[in-house]
DNA sequence: ACGGTTCTGCACCGAACGGTACTTAAGTAA
DNA sequence: TTACTTAAGTACCGTTCGGTGCAGAACCGT
């Protein structure tokens, strides 16, 4: 009951998301934000009650989104499989022909002033948990036989965090995917057998 | 003549190099600045100009001192050599015992707001300039038989930068320098012979 | 038609932002 | 000592920041 809402609460979510993707945490007003969202700034505080939980749905929205490539890479049948479709999915998601070159979770507050430190902190456990998951993944395919006995899961799931992240800023930089995907075949090169 | 300066003004550059590089570009106020260099914001303005040549001044410190393990990596007599003092240096310069994590030029403004898009592409133009480098060091590497005839030299670069800026994103993460030293390790697996 | 509930738009809040005018202090050269 | 030059400190500029109070508008169940 009660006024019905006048705007798509996901797509104005879908909306602020590409803003902090382009802008950052800090670098993103909520001038701009509501102003791409459309709507004003009592209806944003009302809808998300305010800046840093605007951001927060966002991040989980661009987990959902175009972070997805990181689950669906994890399903990869091979840890080979698993490192190719993870690097070529992070090319694919900072170079989106009509959206913000980067990733999110590298340039939403790598740096920032002390008030934002909770969101700093926030994609800190974000990007640290995806290499957690993918070093489980590593772990599975020693167990199974899929790596050498000798390989070291963790180390190989910081190597390709790394060039994830790496990715991510060549990305910004404004390297095309087909530049990237060279950076990736090369990466692999000395992967374990 | 005149009233002699009442500041070392070399010091003060250092501590809002500093800074910077903690808190990025727009992250870092005025105050937080000044406070650190110990002088006025008047002081500033006289010695510095404004906020965005000061931060140019900071950058051109920075390649100068924490960042010249890029230009001394290339002396370096041999292809993986250099690749190799390269990250190593990255991994040092990320890591510093007692300052700020990561890369002054990754998060110095990896995403901002319009206002300091000059600043943004300074720092592009900064990271793709050392890709540049390596570049034609590598094509040297070629020319020299150091490396196969087949190598890719812009390619082996691009590895190698991606490598570097990933590494500062580690860095930033939290990851100490002999994680990142197995990490440069696995990277240079597959280097060519 | 009604009260109850929720959303919207406008005007506004105090604080912090980058930047500056102006006075005073501290030095040099004559 | 005096005139000149430059730095330092204070108090302030207009603007933007994230965030709200309040009145009216739009829906619900009765």
């Amino acid at each position: 009951m009660g006024r019905p809402r006048g705007f798509d609460i996901d797509q104005a979510l879908e909306r602020a998301m590409r803003v902090f993707w382009a802008r950052g945490y800090e670098g993103a007003s909520l001038a701009e934000l509501t102003g791409a969202m459309g709507i004003t700034k009592t209806s944003m505080y009302a809808a998300f009650g305010n800046k840093e939980q605007l951001f927060r749905k966002a991040l989980q929205r661009y987990g959902a989104g175009p972070a997805a490539y990181v689950t669906r890479a994890l399903e990869e049948p091979t840890a080979r499989a698993v490192a190719l479709a993870f690097l070529r999915g992070a090319v694919r998601t900072t170079t989106p022909p009509g959206g913000p070159s980067g990733c999110l979770t590298v340039q939403g507050a790598l740096a920032s002033s002390d008030e934002s430190r909770a969101v700093h902190d926030l994609l800190v456990d974000w990007r640290n948990d995806a290499g957690v998951r993918l070093e489980g993944r590593f772990r599975r395919a020693v167990n199974e036989g899929d790596l050498p006995r000798n390989a070291d899961p963790r180390r190989l799931a910081r190597f390709i965090m790394t060039m994830g992240f790496g990715i991510a800023v060549q990305a910004a930089n404004g390297l095309v995917p087909a530049e990237l995907d060279e950076v990736v075949d090369t990466a692999l090169l000395g992967w374990p057998a």
